[in-house]
DNA sequence: TGTTAAAATACAAACGTTTGCAAAAGATCT
DNA sequence: AGATCTTTTGCAAACGTTTGTATTTTAACA
């Protein structure tokens, strides 16, 4: 390995001198700073990153968490997406992105806490905001920057970005309503969730806002997969009075349940309408293409990276938060009900 | 933050009996270590990895080389599913997952350079193989540990892992004439990564063996995407003799292409069988459920990843291969064409 | 040709570790 | 009690940078 005392030597000049030539400082005259440049570029001279994060207690480093083991997390469209938007965001500030990873919650909560106090990131995005979370109390006691994408339930100060998802739940749900369906359904996602609870609420306001009666029976939850949508779906099918539309919170939860719908020989959207979030780029492929709320998971990703590097860099000192637009996706899987009457 | 001196100074010993205390050396008294011990609980000591790394030289980091952009990759949910092995792999010997990333070729090969000559990472890993790849020759001319999925085609000493393609492809090729195919198209990726000349490769021996013509006009190859699938069986369908049967190398593009034909009102399987590849989660909820062979990215990925770290580690001084087994996935794409006629 | 100011560069300490070698302490033997 | 060996600990250099301060060089002026 090449270092800055080998250049020093050869350009014929301190190694403080090269340290200020890489970092362009005037103190350095342009005479001297092309005798070194060359020396650099003849010795294939590359400035060592760990030498440097050692004195400048800084590693432009990120940390990543994702829900548990990086394991259920990659199957859903949603993690990639976001990370994409992180990836690019991080990348244009010049920052690097670290993996936390672990199999089990203490693994996970061993593998953050061994990155962050082994002072190997300079701040952390916390991909989920769930109930209670040992991570984000961890998080805030070790007085390091982190944003998180979803909104925090407990007040401190915690930079986030996040859907509006109570309106965006509300406007799916109305939706339906606006297409003459009475009785709407919803598969919702795990409950500890802070997301799933937003569009739980949405939902209900929809419904209160239309004089439609809450029916615990056509309300299920179930974990973020497919087999989860269609055993909800089922259940939800064989209620006595079944809906004729149902909001979904995320699009493979509905893959999921369109499967027990066509297992049950119900047509879609002809007998169930179902809308639900997320507009993963195989919404477009379902059969029949599914409605989705388009939540733009790569703002996400991108607006979280922006909030943590901004407070690393010092640039903003109070918390901020980022609230990414939802759009509805309108494809083939709602039906009008007053057309059909 | 605390430091190994501070700790030194509470217990009353020298830094570097700290340091021998945290690497359990034996040349420290029990009674030493549990001294030094408490004095790292009281004043919630953690070592520095950056400190470490600079002196160990090894910063216990492997990169991840993505193709091209983060952007396209993480749509396919095979990159997922490999990082997710490489994670497990990673974090099982207590390595880091540092991503590479860049919107561009260039950026890219910049974002690895930087990170590898800046001594962030111990080694790497190449996700992907294609033709002519510049990064593939800088990662051996850099002379730095790394691993490939995919099988290189410059036939250096290369560690990698891969399916055995053109044998999957042959037997994908092989079941869909077992069921009484004769006319039998492929929709494959991009030509200019390996996997894909594989499949091609296997596909064409199959149809050798069973003395079926090549027919350039049903043969297409597309972009690992649904769109490029949906193209690919317009045109495939529109051919004056279409085939009763397609081989597509990628799940995502035979949802493009169940869409095509679906759109054509041609019926899948009864008029058109399909086998894929990668048996993506949501192959199983594909109308219909799509037959696809399973390449076990997972463990592509989690080799690859024990392939690099040994060879960091100094394990293997031999360049090593791994071969991970495929296997069809039965589900109801492809029809018997003999009990039809 | 000194004197002084400005510009350019060098010195050395620091960042938090690890580790070879030296030193001190304790044990064993005669 | 001294010599010798072993065990335990400490010293100091090193890893490759950055940066405050000191020093040298150059330029400008009288």
């Amino acid at each position: 390995m090449v270092t800055i005392k080998e250049v020093a030597e050869r350009a014929g000049v301190s190694p403080s001198t090269v340290s200020r030539v890489i970092s362009d400082s005037p103190r350095i005259s342009d005479e001297t700073k092309q005798k070194v440049r060359r020396a650099m570029e003849e010795l294939g001279y590359h400035p060592n990153a760990i030498a440097r994060s050692l004195v400048n207690r800084a590693t432009n480093t990120i940390g990543i968490v994702m829900p548990r083991s990086a394991e259920d997390v990659f199957l859903n469209p949603f993690f990639p997406e976001a990370l994409r938007g992180i990836a690019k965001c991080t990348h244009d500030e010049g920052f690097c992105v670290l993996l936390t990873t672990g199999n089990s919650d203490d693994e996970q909560i061993e593998s953050l806490l061994s990155v962050v106090r082994g002072g190997r990131v300079d701040g952390v995005i916390l991909m989920y905001s769930k109930l209670d979370d040992p991570i984000l109390e961890m998080l805030t006691e070790m007085n390091i920057p982190f944003s998180m994408i979803g909104r925090p339930t407990i007040s401190e100060d915690i930079n986030f970005v996040d859907n509006d998802n109570v309106n965006a739940a509300y406007e799916a749900a109305n939706y339906l309503i606006s297409m003459g369906h009475r009785r709407i359904g919803l598969i919702n996602g795990s409950l500890n969730l802070v997301v799933s609870i937003d569009r739980y609420e949405g939902y209900k306001r929809a419904l209160a806002k239309n004089k439609i009666e809450l029916d615990e029976s056509i309300i299920m939850s179930s974990e973020f997969v497919q087999e989860g949508g269609y055993e909800s779906m089922k259940k939800m099918l064989s209620v006595e009075n079944p809906p004729s539309a149902v909001l979904v919170t995320d699009d493979l939860i509905a893959f999921g349940a369109i499967r027990a719908a066509r297992d049950m020989k119900v047509k879609i959207p002809d007998e169930m309408s179902i809308i639900s979030f997320n507009n993963i780029p195989l919404a477009d492929f379902a059969t029949p293409p599914l409605t989705s709320v388009d939540i733009n998971a790569y703002s996400l990703g991108y607006k979280a990276a922006k909030l943590v590097i901004d407070d690393i860099k010092g640039k903003k000192h109070k918390p901020s938060c980022y609230i990414v637009e939802t759009r509805i996706v309108f494809r083939d899987s709602v039906i009008s009900k007053n057309n059909i009457s």
